[in-house]
RNA sequence: GCUGGUAUAGCUCAGUCGGUAGAGCGCUCCGUUGGUAACGGAGAGGCUCCCGAGUUCGAAUCUCGGUACCAGCACCA
């Protein structure tokens, strides 16, 4: 059996499976006491919750390991068995029983597995025979806590995640994996290449070194552009807003933990703003509206600050402060449908020349909601709509209970190199806040209505998006957002002056370059240029200055040599403007 | 916040048995005047080895508390 269909998904996922069974029986078999979690496969191998006194540390994994080995050696079979009573068969162990029961009151049969003498709750399916799970590739990966049933209010059971693959060969080739994706992190990355750090004074709050600040500045220049073009006008409300307006907002009943809080005196606090839509609101406000003012779209680049748990930080992906590509458009009911299809064209712009792979996500109505669920209900099944018209039905995902308290969202997600994902554009239909504010407009029959509002954001998080994107490009930023885009390297000192020329030349162009005069060898200024990944390095020496001409090495590795200047430049024009354009590597002397 | 781990030069890291700190890269200076990924040589950089207590004659090292970061869980409005 093992052979034939070794690479099948599901008999690895079986194999996998099995194998967890192997570390419950190790685990259980090396400590006293032992409960046991569940025990799935997962992308990269298995792993099992367990309950146990003993607290399971890094020094464990040797006797583990090798415990399992022990256990592979048996020939054994995975026997299958129906168990007549399971509520006694199960009574002694407690996480067990409360699945057990749960299938029993949906009438399901109660299986367990057996093997070599361990017996486990379980509906398989599994390998027939451990030997074939003898030359599987295995390692214990590390050692988390991990709440039971994935709810913090039970308790936390010790999770032992191991890496598992077919073969001993395939566990080698995804640590190789596991390595260069380690390269591409966007943390090493942009302290390498000196675009951000963070400091310990200010956990999550990242401080933007020249280099990550220009490309932090070229896409709120992109995204200044790509909005006004399609109607947007920006706005900028307060970083601190009073306590009262939270209050209306709903905020400080239900993002209390979240909002940094500043206490001016005994009745004063005011709050940084986690969300732009309060500010949004009282713009709004401001004037008298009538129909023909809608829909009204006001964009939003400000700084936003989120107080989170303190293990939920991760490099730029999760931060405390950031700014948002943020927009809220007041509409009517029967714009919705159009304004969620301009949004949603935006998105396909922007995500298209990146080049970001993503998936959509329709979240709906929360535990904790406000307004009444015919209204939830009616926005759940516009966004519904949308996605099935744009994306066909069923090729989005739907996260019930995922969707703010304020109203259902549409999500985009991508992935980082180590395949997590990370949600960048959202799109949240609001019927709620518009109340809470008393939101008015003037309709054409004379009558005052209430807007419906769409909160979006379409790179989400520009900090996130920079961390998601230097990680897609392994910080080879295509030509239009690299900080420095051309490197300038004299061959000789002589050839200094003909070199700041040419850089003068490209400043004119508004190409961002850097000539380099240090007193180092050509060979190592071209390194650190090409430590820097930058697109272009232009060399100059005897031959150029003699021609007028240029060197080029283009980042890819190709060389050109002896191109007039003018031709580079064209090119460079070509790759600013038209962004999905890789770096051109041909250029006509004409 | 929870579980496990980590914290030493600007960066990447070594530091055994507790005896007041090392390497490579980078930086500075001197020499080298060059044609495409690392030219020699010298030097500076740690006075608080994340912070605070404790044990000890003596702590980077051991113990406790805290902080930040890493992997995961929960959270992600």
């Amino acid at each position: 059996m093992a052979k034939n269909i070794a690479n099948d998904a599901n008999y690895i996922e079986a194999a996998r499976h099995s194998l967890s069974h192997v570390l419950a029986q190790a685990v259980c078999e090396l400590f006293d006491g032992v409960q046991l979690g569940i025990g799935p496969a997962i992308e990269d191998g298995l792993y099992y919750d367990f309950d146990l006194h003993h607290r399971i540390t890094e020094d464990d994994f040797a006797a583990i390991e090798a415990k399992m080995n022990e256990i592979l050696k048996s020939d054994t079979v995975f026997e299958k068995r129906v168990v007549e009573n399971p509520l006694d068969f199960f009574a002694n162990t407690p996480y067990k029983l409360e699945l057990v029961k749960e299938l029993v009151a949906a009438g399901e049969e109660i299986t367990v597995y057996e093997s070599n003498g361990f017996v486990d709750l379980c509906a398989g399916p599994h390998v027939e025979n451990m030997r074939e799970l003898r030359n599987w590739g295995f390692k214990i990966s590390s050692i988390a806590g991990a709440y039971w049933r994935g709810n913090s209010d039970n308790p936390m059971l010790q999770r032992v995640y191991v890496h598992a693959f077919p073969s001993r060969k395939e566990l080698k080739e995804y640590y190789a994996f596991l390595e260069e994706a380690k390269k591409r992190d966007h943390r090493t990355l942009g302290n390498q290449l000196d675009l951000f750090f963070f400091d310990e004074t200010a956990p999550g709050m990242p401080y933007w070194m020249p280099k990550g600040m220009k490309i932090y500045n070229k896409l709120l220049e992109f995204s200044r552009k790509v909005h006004e073009a399609h109607g947007y006008q920006e706005v900028v409300g307060p970083q601190l807003n009073h306590s009262s307006l939270w209050v209306t907002s709903g905020h400080w009943e239900h993002y209390d933990d979240n909002m940094f809080k500043v206490q001016i005196d005994e009745n004063n606090t005011y709050a940084l703003k986690p969300m732009n839509c309060p500010n949004a609101m009282i713009l709004f406000k401001k004037k008298n509206r009538s129909y023909r003012d809608l829909p009204l779209r006001f964009s939003e680049l400000s700084h936003l600050h989120r107080n989170e748990a303190s293990g939920a930080m991760h490099g730029l992906m999760r931060v405390q402060t950031f700014r948002q590509d943020d927009a809220h458009i007041f509409c009517t009911q029967e714009q919705i449908a159009s304004e969620m299809n301009g949004i949603m064209d935006i998105m396909d712009f922007i995500y298209g020349i990146f080049g970001l792979k993503y998936t959509a996500v329709l979240s709906t109505r929360p535990e904790s909601f406000l307004g009444d669920i015919e209204t939830w209900n009616e926005a759940e099944a516009v966004l519904k709509n949308v996605l099935d018209t744009r994306f066909g039905a069923g090729e989005y995902i739907v996260d019930e209970g995922g969707g703010a308290f304020y109203g259902p969202k549409i999500d985009i997600k991508v992935y980082d190199a180590l395949k997590r994902e990370w949600q960048l554009c959202t799109i949240q239909l609001d019927y709620q806040l518009a109340g809470n504010f008393e939101l008015e407009y003037t309709d054409s029959d004379g009558k005052r209505k209430a807007p419906v509002v769409i909160h979006r954001a379409v790179f989400g998080s520009l900090d996130r998006f920079i961390g998601v994107i230097t990680e897609h490009f392994a910080a080879r930023f295509p030509f239009w957002l690299a900080p420095v885009q051309v490197g300038i390297v004299p061959v000789h000192k002589d050839h200094e002056r003909y070199a700041h020329d040419i850089r003068e030349e490209l400043v004119q162009q508004g190409f961002k370059s850097t000539l380099d005069t240090s007193d180092g060898t050509m060979g190592n200024k071209i390194k650190s240029y090409r430590n820097e990944l930058v697109p272009y390095i232009i060399i100059i020496g005897d031959k150029e200055v003699a021609d007028g001409t240029i060197s080029l090495r283009v980042r890819t590795g190709t060389q050109i040599n002896g191109i007039p200047l003018s031709s580079f430049i064209d090119a460079c024009k070509i790759m600013e403007q038209a962004y999905k354009i890789d770096l051109i590597e041909n250029f006509d002397a004409d």
